[in-house]
DNA sequence: CCGGCTTCTCAGGCTCCTCTCATCTTTATC
DNA sequence: GATAAAGATGAGAGGAGCCTGAGAAGCCGG
């Protein structure tokens, strides 16, 4: 059960990162509902399911007229599981333990559907970010970041021309409880412009007296 | 044997009762050289077959391209024998003995899924890799790679360019319930480096320090 | 049953990142 | 221009994160 959760938890994490939207019913009545209500692309159905167990809810997924590809998750032994699955009306089975591989090459074989939409860029100015390959350009030129470096400047990057205080930015960048006495993030936002301004001559992120730090909308 | 043949003909009448024609071979070779004849819908395997064995026979069948489901007869009830099977390429098998509805529904669920199509070679850069026969290349140079390796580099093809965490790689190439606390993402890397990269004197396969992988698009 | 290959663990070493601290520079205010 | 506050900078300690070599355990084919 524990574990089913950690299973559940796990494919929903792995389907985002491939850019699908994954929801999570942790009983058979609760997915019938909810395959009730929307309209999904595909189905995983865990035959361990508490409540109508699996082999009903996909007879009764099908009833409802549910035609969305179902894949049947069965327990490592269960060999017999898997005729009854597919005769009501299930598209394909995974025996556990499965990698998330084999499950998204049998979702895309089932479900071919457009490739995985990206986290778009970040662009401010001159500046350039790819959050999800954590690359940075200046122009044409790739910068390299640590990953402190490339957080911040992201928060900056998201608040273009705003002033952010050095308290915004600690936590936001550093999501911990900083003593004010520590200048990380002065230190920081030099690391910064040692890797992003100064190479370029420019001086795009600026520093607002009192208050914090602006990026330049113009960067 | 006896008992095989037998077997062939009842399994041939019933699909002929379904509307189904089929065509028998008694021999590993046989079945080859027919599959690379005829395009076939599915195939029955029995594991017994004389001659090339079953497992071997279902390999080459991949490898000599043929597509259509395969489906696996064994008279054992041993675990080992499905994975060896699945692993070679199988996409379900049978414990004889078993019923003919069983495997028509068997079939109807592997036909309806309709799986016949070869999947797409994956191409990063200098790199090329046949997800269908586990042959990797970099340039003109076939590369060797181990189970692992393969479905480790088959992540990063698939996702070229963009940063996968080590809890991502875990998740997608290893069991979905891994240990976290191991370094074998590491370890693994390094073996692939070691394979793809270090050879040819590219880095390919780099590392974000605090975030994870990346193979380059460019690789 | 043996030998080779694959998978995975473990411990030690190394690199680079993170953050602190002390000191220097700039800016505002009188 | 003197003084104080705010910010910038250099140097470096400590540690997290990653790499590597060795080897144990399991599987497979001969």
């Amino acid at each position: 059960m524990e574990d089913d959760l950690r299973m559940a938890a796990a494919i929903r994490r792995g389907l985002q990162a491939e850019g699908l939207v994954a929801d999570v019913a942790t009983r058979g009545e609760d997915a019938l509902w909810m395959a009730g209500a929307t309209e999904f692309d595909a189905v995983i159905l865990d035959l361990m399911l508490p409540g109508i167990d699996g082999f009903e809810t996909c007879r009764r997924l099908r009833e409802d007229g549910v035609w969305a590809p179902i894949i049947m998750l069965t327990a490592r032994d269960a060999i017999e599981d898997r005729v009854r699955g597919l005769d009501r009306g299930a598209d394909d089975y995974l025996v556990k333990p499965f990698s998330l591989v084999e499950l998204l090459a049998r979702l895309r074989a089932l479900a071919r559907r457009g490739q995985a939409e990206r986290p778009p860029m970040l662009e401010v100015g001159d500046l350039r970010m790819d959050p999800a390959t954590q690359q940075v350009w200046r122009g044409e030129q790739e910068i390299q970041l640590s990953r402190k470096e490339f957080v911040l400047l992201e928060t900056f990057m998201r608040r273009p021309g705003e002033v952010l205080s050095k308290f915004q930015l600690l936590e936001r960048a550093w999501d911990y409880d900083y003593e004010n006495r520590s200048n990380v993030v002065e230190v920081y936002v030099r690391y910064l412009r040692e890797k992003v301004d100064r190479p370029f001559g420019v001086k795009s992120i600026e520093t607002v007296r009192g208050a914090g730090y602006r990026l330049r909308k113009d960067a």
